[in-house]
DNA sequence: TCCCATGATTGTTA
DNA sequence: TAACAATCATGGGA
């Protein structure tokens, strides 16, 4: 749960504490005639057009605690739900959020309404002050007009601290709410299988491309940055302890390894049958192109050959790579850590890190289209 | 309650 | 600016 009844308490005394002291502290009666005393002093200093207070308006605005109510709608808890991957486990927090908000929407349309209030009963106050002078001396409209532009300008300084203290209330809530995104929800298990999925069968270059990123999390129901900070986590721990992983990678091998025999299957078949520039009808796993030609090329590469500028397509080069591994493996590959890998470090240069994914040929393709992704020919 | 796994954050580097 | 490395903080199993 996001926040304990006494966390609740407690925000909603700072919220209170935050907004009522600018109201408090000034409509009061006596006090008013005082600060209409210091407004009169003051009023020249006064600058009316404040772009502070457009932003503040902004703000309040955008947030839905000015203007027409949104459904909860408030930038944050879009971004929140963005970021949570539209995860049911957030919509208390949003509920939460939301409900925060229509307090601090209520307290301050509340506020506002009584600042309006106070400056219709002082303006008239004043008036009948002056009119009761009129009849000791003589008062200009002019004077009167410019005593009740002291008195708004006045309370709209008095708004804008109202104003500010919102804003502030709402920073505050938001930014407890935005804490709350960095509870670690754990992905499902089909997101980390996709995941692993694509690092395994990408090992030699586990640099997923935009494009990649954006259809893993699509297909992962998370955000782009969180694949990001997965294949990040997932590299560094993966180079840290090869040998954890060996038997991850191993399944996940076997598991592409399958798949990749599958799709060759059927394009040996299409082979015997269609022309090579003939597209057949398409690769079969996760990380599927249109450009189903590529099987074809890949078809090439896997007998020995070295096909160079091909399209390389992704997802098939990789099942190709994998099933390439598998075959190199029944041939009694060892990588000298004592595990029966199907995978091997060799994909790590010397200085511990992934061969240079920046510039390698098989990455470089010159022709690599839309959705495509860092292919894994290097081995 | 402990411990490990793991998602997120932060500072650094190239 | 992306990736790396270290670290934090939470989830979840034993």
């Amino acid at each position: 749960m996001l926040h304990t009844n006494e966390n609740a308490d407690f925000e909603l005394k700072i919220i209170l504490r935050l907004l009522c002291p600018a109201l408090h502290c000034h409509v009061d009666g006596i006090f008013l005639i005082l600060y209409l005393v210091s407004c009169i002093r003051g009023a020249q200093e006064e600058d009316p057009p404040d772009p502070q207070l457009m932003r503040l308006d902004n703000m309040l605005l955008a947030e839905g605690v000015s203007g027409p109510e949104k459904g909860g709608g408030s930038a944050a808890a879009a971004a929140a739900a963005a970021a949570s991957g539209g995860s049911s486990d957030n919509s208390i927090e949003h509920s939460d959020y939301r409900a925060k908000l229509t307090q601090i929407r209520q307290i301050y349309h509340t506020e506002l309404e009584k600042y309006e209030q106070a400056c219709n009963e002082f303006t008239t106050h004043v008036m009948n002050l002056l009119r009761e002078q009129s009849r000791t001396r003589p008062i200009s409209p002019k004077e009167i007009e410019r005593m009740v532009g002291i008195i708004h300008r006045k309370f709209s300084s008095i708004q804008m601290q109202l104003k500010q203290s919102t804003c502030e209330a709402v920073m505050i809530l938001r930014s407890r709410f935005l804490d709350a995104r960095r509870k670690r929800r754990n992905f499902s298990k089909q997101a980390t299988e996709i995941l692993n999925e694509y690092f395994y069968s990408h090992l030699s270059n586990p640099y997923p491309s935009e494009e990649a990123k954006e259809e893993l999390a699509k297909k992962c129901s998370i955000t782009v940055s969180q694949v990001s900070n997965w294949f990040g986590n997932k590299r560094i721990r993966y180079k840290k302890n090869i040998g954890k992983f060996q038997e991850e990678a191993n399944l996940y091998a076997a598991k592409t390894a399958v798949t990749a025999a599958h799709a060759v299957a059927a394009a040996v078949q299409n082979n015997q049958t269609n022309s090579p520039t003939t597209p057949n009808s398409g690769s079969s796993g996760s990380f599927n192109l249109p450009n189903s030609g590529d099987m074809f090329m890949n078809m090439q590469s896997l007998n020995g050959d070295s096909y160079q500028g091909s399209q390389v397509g992704a997802n098939v080069q990789s099942q190709v790579d994998t099933l390439r591994h598998v075959i190199n493996q029944t041939g009694g590959y060892s990588d000298g850590l004592g595990g029966n890998s199907l995978y091997s470090p060799h994909n790590l240069n010397a200085n511990g890190g992934w061969q240079d994914a920046t510039t390698p040929s098989s990455v470089t393709s010159p022709t690599e289209g839309p959705g495509s992704v860092h292919s894994d020919t290097s081995n």
